[in-house]
DNA sequence: TCCCTGCGGGAAAGGGCTTTCACTGCGGTA
DNA sequence: TACCGCAGTGAAAGCCCTTTCCCGCAGGGA
């Protein structure tokens, strides 16, 4: 590869009048010497070699973000804002794709630092994994120290800037709104329970229920992958378990397409049969049939926002913005069927609910 | 942050066995100083600096991928493909989004060129484009002159090693199964004509219907961007022009998804009264309703294949590796309706298909 | 005429790391 | 006993660039 004394020594310049016509430097230099430079530029093919610049320009400009999966819409959408501010900026991003392996978070905290981003979002959800914590504090801690800007999304037990999407209160949302549907035998398709995005929409969803003096049974209740065939399996097993069943809450929309897949399967009508509700609002959400009823985050926002933290000034107090969750009512929900095969045990239930 | 020399300094020892220790040097050094410098490491958070490890050691190890988009299920599957070789052999990827602008593809292969990537592969259609295609390939041999390697996904105007979907195979296969339904008003949703992706399906489309004696007529075709939106509004526009069509080609599944969306909202059932089919197979395909007819591209395979080719040997011939395109019948397609709301005009073409 | 200013350019000092080369002891062979 | 080879370590060169510092020179004011 040509470098950059190739380019002076061609053009018959110093090493430095060449650094300087090829960054555009502030330092004026004679069109005559400008020219001959471009030419040698052209006529070697000559790019820089950015390593090089890197470690020669004190100030860093990279950011770093770790996602558990970009090709998972939710990461899409979140990424999408991080990137349009970002781009705003003239900042490059650097993505690592964790798959939701802790080890391998920490892994990417570390080689990004060693490519001296100059800022990190950890963009997954938080694990409930005291001793992951702990080493994961460590190293974005040391990051800190030498001058590194952190910003989460979603609840990680780390003190810093954060961006929260209100996980809580969507679930309540969809609790409260099958409620209100009549729905009193409720199942839930649930992620990983080592996130911490699953136990909060869950305890927002408990308390919705418990507002009405219900409560949710571990058995209704499945954990699995937080994508469509986790969806589609737990869906599956959630009925052969309790197949009164008469609605479905999935923790994200991934799952609930799969859920949707199961139902479609067993020829259970949704939402006549079974009513079904999703989580995120994911694009793909109002294109299934029928359009999928779901809890929407403003996932371009929260990029936009965890961004626009990193970037912006120092203000010394960590600060924390919480974005609202909101239900939007589409067509896999609706009132509780009268009756199901064995309108009976139904009786025992003595709920006051609406 | 902490450089080797203060690693090094606290250990007691000279950066060069500082370095040797924690790189795992193959020349040995004793178990006491390598405590010393671990030790050392663990205490001053030690992480190396990337850039000045890239610049000061010769060989090239990161690949650089250009995409589309990442986030765009179709790019998504081939990225998987590259990761997995990728991650098997050890080596970084740095992927970057071209969002399909001729330019920013250029400025890519001089950013990845920069950053001393070991190999590039392009992995987005190729363009309709003299000039863009010019530049590419002065850039693309540039690089290989210096020992770079570089792999297509597509039809690129580029003499090299390159992995190739056989789209028009793919069209070929959707044009004669609907014909053996009996369609022949069949309308086609098209993404960019700049893209040869599009061209190429859409020739052997035309092919498959030059067989039963017909063609294609330009009014039968409309281009938009090749997601769900474009196709969405693609098949109104076919609709509104010609609303005898029996049958919609979608020239990927996120257009398709759009065009049942289209569809649904003016209540035409498909495949009863109006047959659809996809093309890529991406995953959600089998998850609308109806589950969509496709064309199956072997998207994980393919980014499999351009990763092997890239890191293998470099046998001077260059490869192209055809992959097969497969027709999946799943429920948007049907025979074509008897009769539309107006019958008679049908008469009037003396077709003598099957 | 002399000095100062300021412009245009180059020399050289890093930036943090790897790796070659040279050096010091030591055990072993002739 | 003289020498060879090698294990273990450090000094220093080099990777490619940016940027500071300095120098020569031309022009303008005194």
């Amino acid at each position: 590869m040509a470098t950059l004394s190739d380019v002076a020594r061609r053009a018959g310049v110093s090493p430095a009048t060449a650094s300087r016509v090829i960054n555009g430097s502030s330092k004026p230099v004679t069109d005559e010497l400008r020219e001959r430079v471009l030419a040698a530029v052209a006529e070697l093919q000559y790019v820089p070699n950015a390593h090089a610049q890197l470690l020669a320009r004190s100030h860093r400009s990279a950011v770093g973000v770790i996602v558990h999966d970009v090709s998972d819409p939710y990461f899409a959408e979140i990424t999408r804002g991080l990137q349009r501010v970002a781009s705003d900026r003239g900042r490059l991003l650097m993505i690592c794709n964790s798959y939701r392996d802790p080890d391998r978070e920490l892994e990417y905290v570390e080689l990004l630092r060693g490519h001296q981003v100059a800022a990190l979002i950890l963009a997954g959800s938080g694990y409930h994994d005291e001793a992951f914590t702990r080493q994961l504090n460590e190293k974005l801690a040391a990051y800190e120290t030498t001058g590194g800007r952190v910003a989460v999304i979603g609840r990680h037990e780390h003190s810093g800037d954060a961006v929260m999407p209100d996980n809580r209160t969507g679930g309540y949302l969809a609790g409260r709104e099958l409620c209100e549907l009549g729905h009193r035998a409720i199942g839930v398709v649930a992620g990983p329970r080592i996130l911490t995005t699953t136990t909060d929409r869950l305890d927002g969803l408990r308390q919705a229920l418990r507002e009405q003096g219900r409560d949710l049974p571990d058995r209704r209740i499945r954990y699995a992958e937080f994508d469509r065939d986790g969806g589609a399996g737990a869906t599956a097993r959630l009925l052969d378990a309790d197949p009164e069943l008469t609605a479905i809450v999935a923790l994200n929309d991934s799952m609930a397409i799969g859920a949707l897949a199961t139902l479609r399967a067993r020829s259970l009508p949704v939402p006549q049969r079974i009513s079904v509700i999703g989580f995120d609002d994911m694009p793909i959400a109002r294109d299934v049939t029928p359009p999928l009823t779901t809890v929407r985050l403003p996932l371009v926002d929260m990029g936009v926002r965890a961004m626009s933290l990193v970037l912006g000034a120092d203000t010394l107090s960590p600060r924390v913005e919480m974005l609202p969750a909101e239900l939007v009512r589409r067509d896999t929900t609706g009132p509780a069927a009268q009756s199901t095969t064995r309108p009976a045990p139904r009786a025992r239930r003595a709920d006051t609910a609406s």
